[in-house]
DNA sequence: CCAATATCAGCTTTACTGATATAG
DNA sequence: CCTATATCAGTAAAGCTGATATTG
């Protein structure tokens, strides 16, 4: 897979060049090439993988606990929802104590799929990262993820 | 007050937690946000501080070459170079040896917006950043540039 | 004839905002 | 009453594609 954009000297001005926020959204944006080339482009990947990993690491809950957690919105969360589980790999049940809430859960091919794109993302993964050590890889994370700001570890 | 926000505890599954590409979208994201609020919601900020500072590192160049090092679109910078002439912030005028070519340069006026937008991002860098120590921004910006700057995808 | 430039029109994905019906 | 949930509709920005007229 070749990515698009050849890209012939884009030398970023001092300004830019030291300025997280512009960097930031450059490096996105050559993340989603990346992830898209690998996925086969189709759309709404990091939606669906987060949600399958995020059902698989938690549990059956319900929508909105989900997005909470994975810090998605609850709108976006419901189309992908109809979606996935048209496509079987997820599944919505009225929540028997709550008659609001949709207790979701992953299904037995939707485990099968979320192992599929564990393949596509870390094979996206390696070719976005393929500049950097696995320890630098490790630093990068790691600050990304303070800079994120998440509340460390939760009450599980 | 208890917080000023109430971002009920997002905690990303372990899978997320170690995956660049998504620490890099929301990383990305909360950037857009926090630079959006500096800049009071004024839309296309990056854009034009890019090719602000562009300007002024480079000096007077064609709107192709200037797309070409800040790694913008150029049908994109179209319309943004004609908001921001029409505001009198940049100027195009006809190169004489190459009628095909527009120099673009950036005008008096332009320079005091570009220290303005300066202000406004180093702001938005602060507050970004506020988690990171001086030499930890440092190390993320140097791993993000090395991500961006890669020349070409070979065959996988 | 081919390549580069500037421009325009349009599409797609992603994030977000607001409204609504329903249930606690 | 007020809050939370799930859903839907619509907006907005950013990135990208393709076409076109013009010039080298």
């Amino acid at each position: 897979m070749d990515e698009p954009t050849p890209d012939p000297a884009p030398y970023p001005p001092a300004r830019l060049r030291g300025l997280t926020s512009w960097l930031l959204n450059h490096a996105a944006a050559r993340s989603k090439r990346v992830v898209a080339a690998k996925a086969g482009h189709r759309p709404g990947v990091r939606m669906r993988y987060a949600i399958l990993a995020g059902l698989t690491e938690y549990g059956p809950l319900s929508q909105a606990e989900l997005c909470r957690r994975l810090g998605i919105d609850r709108g976006d969360a419901v189309s992908a929802l109809n979606s996935m589980e048209r496509e079987g790999v997820t599944r919505r049940i009225p929540d028997p104590t709550d008659g609001r809430r949709n207790i979701v859960e992953i299904t037995s091919t939707g485990t099968k799929v979320l192992l599929e794109l564990d393949a596509v993302v870390n094979a996206a993964q390696n070719e976005l990262l393929r500049n950097l050590t696995e320890q630098e890889q490790a630093q990068l994370n790691a600050l990304l993820l303070r800079l994120i700001d998440v509340p460390a570890e939760g009450p599980n």
